[in-house]
DNA sequence: CTATTATTGAAACAGTCGTACCATATATTG
DNA sequence: CAATATATGGTACGACTGTTTCAATAATAG
């Protein structure tokens, strides 16, 4: 007996609010704000997630999953050469539409660094990468179980990324990606 | 007449700030708290800089200016090979007494993709880096103009960092470089 | 209907934040 | 000494924070 829990409130609640933080960033965060934009309330806020911190976390499991999702839309495993997958991987990461998500890893990783506390699976995120990255570039792999191949692509692209993002040369970055290709051969 | 000005002291406060900065982060960074820590007062704080926002700049520039001269410091551009150099450079920043120093990094870029009007500078800082490591690795550069090869060697050293940071895994980043060493020759 | 459970609004609490105001102390010059 | 400029302490303001408390509403079951 009793009125009947509604699940899929929590669930939109969710979605809605991880358009908001891609949007709006993490730094800042604040609940009022956020359900103002969300046409909803922080008592609600609180009343489905139990705490910020916790809203927080949902958050970012639900953009991590986007991520994932996009990713393994976007990059066919078994499409040509090493070299144009590196290449589509970079054109996709590096364009303008996945600035939110990208911005977000940074928020994410710097935050990580001040409060090791609130992200007991950090390095989680890393390896997830690894999986997919170490089955793309399986044929420039040393041997089957190289850790170290994928560990050095993520790295130039991130430190791309890290590049791009400050200066907002696209040409440099560009070309010091061709660069690394070439390398690669 | 009237009570001379003391310089010195904003200068102390300002060398005891980046400490202070640099062992808590950006994050977080309080003024009671600060103060507290200098024995001093807020009020004393904003008579000296102004703002904080004012004091923070000067914190930065502060960090800035130590980690250059401890670069130029450690890097003298004329020893051995460029590959020797380059692994002398992961090496002095990878290691963990510059953990201040590199988390400071990835907060001041996270946080300048959340609020750029407060870095009107930011594109500066990988500029002045590019200076040094430009002349570091001037002989396997393509041109003398070259700007794609410290690009990508910056890259490299900031991904892996960022790994570095999440994972602390030091020997997979190690080998990694190691990797991207053997590419370069 | 009543009982029960879920949902929701409004307000307040206890704290932190950067900062401004006002008075006072201190050190110097004439 | 008085005059003057810098250096401080104390305090409070207004805005914000996450969270809690209290009450009211809504929807279902019996």
């Amino acid at each position: 007996m009793g009125r009947p829990p509604d699940p899929a409130r929590r669930e939109a609640t969710l979605a809605r609010a991880t358009d908001y933080v891609l949007a709006h960033g993490l730094a800042g965060l604040s609940l009022r704000p956020l359900a103002a934009a969300l046409g909803t309330s922080p008592r609600m806020l609180l009343y489905d997630f139990g705490s910020k911190q916790e809203l927080v976390s949902a958050v970012l499991a639900e953009a991590r999953r986007r991520g994932a999702t996009r990713l393994a839309e976007n990059l066919p495993p078994e499409a040509g050469s090493p070299e144009e997958r590196l290449r589509g991987i970079w054109a996709w990461i590096s364009a303008p539409e996945r600035a939110p998500y990208v911005r977000l890893i940074f928020e994410v990783h710097a935050d990580g660094l001040a409060r090791p506390e609130n992200y007991p699976d950090r390095a989680e995120a890393i390896t997830n990468w690894f999986d997919t990255l170490g089955a793309t570039f399986r044929d420039i792999a040393t041997t089957p179980d190289d850790t170290v191949t994928p560990t050095l692509v993520m790295a130039v692209i991130r430190g791309l990324l890290f590049d791009l993002t400050t200066t907002g040369d696209r040409h440099r970055t560009d070309r010091a990606l061709d660069r690394f290709c070439e390398l690669l051969r």
